[in-house]
RNA sequence: AGGCCCGUAGCUCAGUUGGUUAGAGCGCUACCUUGACACGGUAGAGGUCUGGGGUUCGAGUCCCCACGGGCCUACCA
């Protein structure tokens, strides 16, 4: 039998077909019923905004690694995908698009706005789920959830109607971030600061009654048409005669008071400040204080209002410069210096953001914080990695309210209906939901006003922030509020992988609505997860974040076509230290594209060499492990060669690795070390030291061979597959003794295997392995053909070494391209040929006339000084008293051994050098 | 203003509890197209871990300071 694949290994048609299949058969549905413990994980949902991005697919290779792994650990895993309807970014993209046509919302109406979204919706969550879908995500489609879905809506409903009942959800009139670009209120969170180059305007205000000015400083002159107060330090000496006076606001000529207030910083400015209630967060919570008005000078769309008078229309920036200008005429300006200050930005369209006073809904946080704060100080959420506790705990400690009404039209409906009569408001009845025109409604809204009874009710107009329905994704999506047998199997969900740049958007709400809303009574059940991993930023080459307007986006199908899926989740792995940042290039994406190609050939040389096996008597089912989740060895005659103790020690050992890495997000260690072990052990010695043996004349022997380097494979394909989905699927169902498997991912992952950890197997392996080192380095240093073999002589005083030498030799031989090694036990002196020696061998190959003294003479020369060094600074450690004892004896023993080994190389190089020079000098 | 992270080979980065000669990938040098693989093989060169101080028998690893870079939180106009 023959079974012949392509020499280089192409990723394209293959990932296609298994991406395809794994989707059509529903290959990753979950079954609660299933045996096993559960591994349960929700997706966080891409936002509807367009397509899956880099970050996207770092964090579904993360997850997908750790569901594919558990899976094959006999956990019955669910993970469940979805999307976010992402009220203000998706509004943001459709806006953009009508702009492209001429058009605003205003102008199509809220319905007609809200099909258009939908339309919207549908295309771009049509690409998000097949970009997943190609990118083999193994989570289970018949479980997709969409935020803005009926039975989301219904959780929405629930979640709010019993925080609002409970007095955690209110209305009320505060100041706010107000984007004047999106026409909405937004959190404080969706605000960003950023550092700007401005001015500090000092303005003269008259005292009423008398000749004196106060001289006010400010960033926004603007503002001051909405002045109602000036403020001093009350114990400002400056001031004291001033107090219980009043000024007269320039260009307004309103008079209002001069208030102390002890938040007036005495150094800055002028210690005096205005005061504008209805545009500054302070002289907000100060006008609270001192019972003063609150006038709003400005639009929706930060235009000045009629109140702003003669300057009603103007633009605020516009605004400015005029006032600024009219002061200056009035001889009221005083002077302007240069300012930097930090000022708030819209983090979606980036248009500066205006502090207003106006009617929204919040969310009280304080009490949901507590316990919030508690989950995570008493370890019962650890957060990897741990620095991120810290930030969390502080961010919970001096938590606001939050703002939780949005004046979009793509959202979740406030359930509040307003009275026309009397403006009461009466909430839904309960959270049932209806569809109407194929719109999820609230079925239950009042028909009566709850306080006057009259019938004239609207319907709040404002939707909720788009992270109020994210905040309820780990338990509205297993079908809260219903006790479903998904939310008792699977919540609370093992794990959330998230970015950091969410901790608090999304990570720290679930844990407040999880921890508040879901009805159970013990703590631990009801958090929303039981660990959470915060995974890092993918940068460009340079370190640089990602984004559309610097052009440096990666575009992970367009590479996953190029190079390969697995390539990319390979890098994307093994670059994925806990706590850093990943700067993504292509070259390194070139790397383990490589690797895939290393193990197609490993499967194209095993393959390759089906006639022989059967001509040793294997059958090609006889190729399959005993004990697949063992990958139990073969043994010939009750024993088993040495190669292979050492490759089933160390896939014992590399198993372990894994596993542990798994355990604690150490992804690039994990991955690091099945590279390794697949292409180093495996390949580069393994094979290359079985190869001789797998035509050997013992029939028996040469069968145990193939069985092994059969098992180990399989057993690494098990291993890679978490990291390499499609590469091993494919090569699984290539297997010659897998014929008719159904999924690697359904296979066992390697369990532990202590019994075959094999120290003795390992140190051997080592040595002969230094011994083929050894001999390939002088054959390099002598310039020798590399195809011709020669003789070489090896001696080690050790009888033991000399006897696992000859019993290799058909190993060594081949590996270092010898024609024969004569063993002895006397030790070399320094003459008659090239040697390298270490502490327990010397090998030797006679010069002919070949070699090049003064290289030699320049690394021996090296490598003197180098242990001479090494020596000198262990003799000092073992001739201090203090080290000998206070070290352990443990350390202090190693030092001796290696101490002494070392002496016994130097001495020998030192020796050969001596004699070269003297050879030299005597030539020349 | 407060906090966090980073500064290790030419480049991009690993280095869990402090303990032999500090690693990887790419790049570089030399040789090799050997029936798995040139997306390959073999052998090499190349860092004293930003600087300074401290703790310790022992520090890239812990502490302090400085310099350089990044990020987050913040109601000082």
């Amino acid at each position: 039998m023959q079974r012949e694949i392509p020499k280089a290994y192409e990723p394209q048609e293959i990932e296609k077909r298994w991406a395809q299949a794994w989707f059509v058969e529903k290959l990753f549905r979950a079954d609660p019923k299933a045996p096993g413990p559960v591994f349960s994980i929700a997706l966080p949902p891409p936002n509807i905004t367009g397509s899956i991005h880099i970050g996207h697919m770092l964090e579904h290779t993360q997850i997908d690694i750790l569901v594919r792994w558990r899976r094959m650990s006999g956990f019955q895993t669910l993970w469940l995908p979805g999307m976010d309807h992402a009220g203000i970014g998706a509004q943001f993209v459709v806006e953009r698009q009508l702009a492209e046509e001429g058009l605003t919302r205003q102008q199509l109406g809220r319905e007609e706005f809200e099909r258009r979204v939908w339309q919207w919706r549908e295309q771009s969550g049509d690409t998000i789920k097949r970009q997943m879908i190609r990118l083999g995500t193994s989570c289970d489609w018949t479980r997709e959830r969409f935020t803005l879905e009926p039975a989301l809506y219904r959780a929405v409903l629930e979640a709010f109607l019993r925080l609002y009942r409970e007095g955690l959800i209110y209305r009320g009139r505060y100041m706010v971030n107000w984007c004047p670009r999106c026409q909405t209120a937004i959190s404080d969170l969706e605000v960003q600061h950023v550092e700007r180059a401005g001015k500090l305007w000092y303005i003269r205000y008259p005292v009423a009654g008398s000749k004196e000015h106060i001289v006010v400083a400010t960033t926004r002159p603007e503002t001051m048409l909405g002045d109602t107060a000036v403020a001093v330090h009350p114990d400002d000496e400056r001031y004291q005669h001033l107090a219980g006076k009043k000024v007269l606001l320039p260009l307004v000529n309103r008079e209002i008071p001069i208030i102390a207030d002890d938040f007036v910083d005495r150094e800055f400015g002028t210690g005096a400040v205005k005061v504008t209630p209805a545009h500054d967060p302070n002289d907000f919570e100060m006008g609270r204080r001192h019972h003063l008005p609150e006038i709003d000078v400005m639009t929706n769309d930060a235009r000045m209002s009629e109140a702003a008078g003669k300057y009603a229309g103007l633009d605020r920036y516009a605004a400015r410069e005029k006032i600024v200008e009219d002061l200056a005429a009035l001889g009221l300006l005083d002077r302007v210096t240069d300012h930097t200050h930090a000022t708030g930005v819209c983090d979606r369209c980036k248009s500066e953001i205006e502090p207003r006073v106006s009617v929204q809904w919040f969310c009280k946080m304080k009490p949901l914080a507590e316990e919030a704060a508690r989950v995570v100080r008493d370890k019962l959420i650890p957060i990897v990695p741990e620095n991120w506790e810290g930030v969390y705990l502080d961010w919970m400690e001096r938590i606001h309210d939050w703002c939780i009404s949005r004046q979009l039209w793509w959202g979740h409906r406030i359930p509040i209906w307003h009275c026309a009569d009397c403006g009461a408001m009466t909430p839904a009845r309960d959270s049932r939901v209806e569809l109407v025109n194929g719109r999820a409604q609230a079925a239950s809204g009042p028909e009566q006003c709850g306080a006057c009874g009259g019938s004239k009710l609207a319907q709040d107009t404002d939707v909720l922030d788009t992270w109020f329905s994210s905040g309820l994704w780990p338990f509205s999506t297993l079908g809260w509020p219903d006790n479903t047998e998904d939310l008792r199997t699977y919540y609370p969900t093992s794990l959330l992988i998230s970015g950091y740049d969410i901790l608090f958007f999304w990570d720290a709400r679930m844990i407040m609505m999880g921890l508040h809303l879901v009805e159970r009574v013990k703590i631990e059940e009801r958090i929303p997860f039981h660990r959470l991993y915060l995974h890092a930023i993918v940068r460009d080459p340079h370190g640089l974040k990602m984004s559309k307007t610097r052009g440096n986006v990666v575009d992970p199908l367009e590479i996953a076509e190029k190079h390969g899926t697995d390539a990319l989740r390979f890098t994307l792995a093994v670059m994925a230290a806990p706590g850093t940042d990943i700067a993504l290039s292509e070259e390194r994406i070139l790397s383990y594209r490589a690797f895939a190609n290393k193990i197609w050939n490993a499967a194209r040389f095993l393959f390759f060499n089906l006639e022989k096996i059967e001509a040793a008597g294997v059958t090609l089912e006889e190729l399959a492990a005993p004990d697949i989740r063992a990958a139990a060895p073969y043994q010939h005659k009750g024993e088993m060669a040495l190669t292979d103790r050492w490759i089933f020690s160390r896939l014992a050992a590399v198993r372990d690795v894994i596993s542990d890495a798994l355990e604690h997000f150490r992804f690039h260690e994990a991955a690091h070390v099945i590279y390794h072990f697949f292409w180093g052990d495996f390949c580069d010695w393994y094979i290359e030291w079985v190869k001789p043996r797998l035509g050997a004349a013992d029939r028996e022997a040469a069968a145990a061979t193939w069985r092994n380097l059969f098992s180990v494979f399989e057993a690494a394909l098990r291993l890679l597959h978490p990291f390499m989905p499609f590469l091993t699927e494919d090569l699984w169902h290539k297997l010659p003794q897998r014929a008719g498997a159904k999924s690697i991912a359904f296979e066992p992952f390697p369990g532990p295997q202590p019994a075959r950890r094999d120290a003795d197997a390992e140190r051997q392996m080592a040595l002969l392995q230094e011994i083929v080192v050894a001999a390939r380095n002088l054959r390099a240093e002598l310039k020798l053909d590399p195809k011709k073999k020669i003789a070489a002589e090896f001696a080690a005083s050790d009888g033991g070494v000399r006897k696992l030498v000859e019993a290799n030799l058909d190993f060594v031989l081949p590996l270092a391209t010898l024609s024969e090694l004569k063993v002895s036990a006397d030790r070399f002196d320094s003459s008659g040929g090239a040697t390298r020696s270490s502490a327990q061998f010397d090998l030797r190959i006679a010069y002919g006339d070949a070699i090049d003294v003064k290289a030699e003479v320049a690394r021996l020369r090296k490598e003197t000084d180098r242990l001479a060094k090494d020596l000198e600074s262990k003799r000092t450690r073992l001739a201090d008293d203090t080290f000998r004892s206070r070290a352990p004896a443990e350390v202090v023993r190693t030092l001796e051994t290696t101490m002494a080994e070392r002496q016994a190389e130097y001495q020998k190089l030192r020796d050969r050098l001596a004699q070269l020079e003297r050879a030299a000098g005597s030539t020349a």
